[in-house]
RNA sequence: GGAGAGGUGGCAGAGUGGUAAUGCAGCAGCCUGCUAAGCUGUGCACGGGUAACCGUGUCCUGGGUUCGAAUCCCAGUCUCUCCGCCA
């Protein structure tokens, strides 16, 4: 959430800012925020005052009933009594003012940094950084949702038996290479200086309110209306709310933390032609970094955490491009994010496998998450990205290293799976 | 699922309708020479003010009663204990 104090102070900035990400009536919107935030201040103003009196008149027939002077005393109260009227109708107008400033101020996504490039699509994406593709696959070469078939190692009929479309079951050697990147993952983030945790995969609204999946990504996620609790559509949320309403010292920071999880996507509206096997799915694996960070250093920490996934690529052998998406492809909470993709060769597509994302202070002024150096104050910045999602890393690794006589494994991921082809 | 107990500042812990005691810790200032002690001030949010400072709210949350609520009433929530069920 935009802070209300940034938008009072540099108003043009920030609808310069939410124009860049196509918000519409961004000027409009702006303007009522900090309308109907003069008006909660203004009436705040009046109410404090009305309360006061109230207040210092109930002190004195406090006294005025220990002296015993009844009757003066009985006088008193009777002063009281439109003072509350009074103020009970200044409350009703500040809880309106505080609502519909709460409600503009949830429906703003976060503003772009300077370092994000104009654009409006996908397309207008910066590529910051490719690899060589010099992948030349074998004669007869098939994209994944064969492969998998071929060697039984994904089963996606099978899933949908159990449950539904999109909700594969590995099997075998597949479950085995799962079981072996997620362990990777989780020992390269280690060594890197993460902690690792094993959040809960449901969420209570607070938690989806304050990274900001909701209001914003309400339809998106899977809810259970008995408990009011949803699942998680990433590690990012419960990973990040450990640290809600929390005061850090900043010589605590920064806060390295990483999590491997399952990840449960609703999908509504997004299936489409080029969605076949991996490349969406309802229920994935992913292993998350967040960091909390202070807000002088959360650009450099973005280079970072992307510097860490782009080792995890090359390790991987997977030929990759960096993007810096554009502010029209910027997601509701992010001011700058790195996109990393793949190359499948056999689609010949390239494949979003994580994006690292800085929040700036957009997630930490919903969550409350504040750092305390001496007597300075201030929100944190929070930051995030996959390191990496699994389906798309394991499509690329099944297609790219495809021979006539099976799917060599990476080296580095040998030792994890105990075997070093599938045939 | 049933029954009971409880939720007060960073921590401990009093407080049954009239200014949230007290102790410990941390921080700041003052004072003092002997391995440290003493004194004073220090929660958070919002509002007003250049500032010093002032006001309002805040005793789990939301309502209610009252001139006035940590305290009384209602609802919710969380924690703990016992019983039941159970991987």
């Amino acid at each position: 959430m935009l802070q209300l104090s940034y938008i009072n102070q540099h108003p043009e900035e920030v609808i310069k800012g939410l124009e860049r990400k196509l918000v519409p009536n961004a000027a409009e919107i702006v303007n009522s925020i900090i309308e109907v935030d003069a008006k909660r201040r203004a009436t705040q103003t009046q109410l404090d005052e009305t309360l006061a009196e109230s207040n210092s008149i109930s002190k004195q027939i406090g006294m005025l009933m220990k002296q015993g002077k009844k009757e003066e005393a009985e006088a008193a109260k009777q002063a009281t009594g439109n003072l509350k009227d009074k103020s009970q109708e200044l409350k009703e107008e500040l809880r309106l003012a505080e609502e519909k400033a709460k409600e503009l101020l949830v429906q703003l996504p976060n503003i772009p940094s300077e370092k994000v490039p104009d654009g409006k699509t996908p397309e207008d994406n910066a590529i910051v950084f490719s690899t060589e593709n010099n992948i030349t696959l074998p004669e007869g070469s098939l994209p994944h949702w064969e492969l998998i078939k071929k060697y039984d190692i994904i089963d996606f009929d099978l899933g949908s038996k159990i449950t539904g479309a999109g909700f594969p079951v590995y099997k075998g050697k597949g479950a085995r290479l799962q079981r072996a990147l997620i362990n990777f993952f989780l020992d390269q983030a280690i060594e890197a200086g993460y902690g690792e945790i094993q959040p809960p995969i449901m969420i209570n609204e607070d938690s989806a309110f304050a990274t900001g999946q909701l209001p914003d990504k309400e339809g998106q996620m899977y809810h259970d209306p008995n408990e009011n609790l949803y699942l998680i559509p990433t590690a990012e949320v419960p990973l990040t709310n450990i640290y809600r309403n929390e005061m850090v010292d900043a010589n605590k920071l920064p806060i390295k933390i990483t999590g491997y999880t399952p990840c449960f996507r609703r999908e509504a509206g997004s299936w489409g032609a080029h969605v076949r096997g991996l490349n969406r799915l309802h229920q994935f694996d992913k292993v998350e970094l967040v960091q909390i960070v202070k807000p002088e250093n959360s650009y450099d920490i973005l280079e970072e955490m992307t510097a860490h996934v782009e080792g995890l690529l090359k390790k991987l052998e997977l030929p990759y491009r960096k993007l810096n998406l554009c502010g029209g492809d910027l997601g509701f909470t992010a001011a700058m994010t790195y996109d990393l993709e793949t190359y499948s060769a056999a689609q010949d597509r390239w494949l979003e496998v994580s994006s690292v994302s800085n929040f700036e202070t957009y997630q930490a002024n919903r969550l409350k998450l504040r750092y305390k150096d001496g007597k300075q104050k201030g929100l944190c910045h929070t930051l995030n990205g996959s390191a990496l999602a699994l389906p798309r890393i394991l499509a690329t690794i099944l297609e790219n290293n495809q021979t006539e006589d099976g799917i060599n494994i990476p080296k580095v991921l040998q030792s994890y799976c105990g075997f070093d082809k599938i045939s």
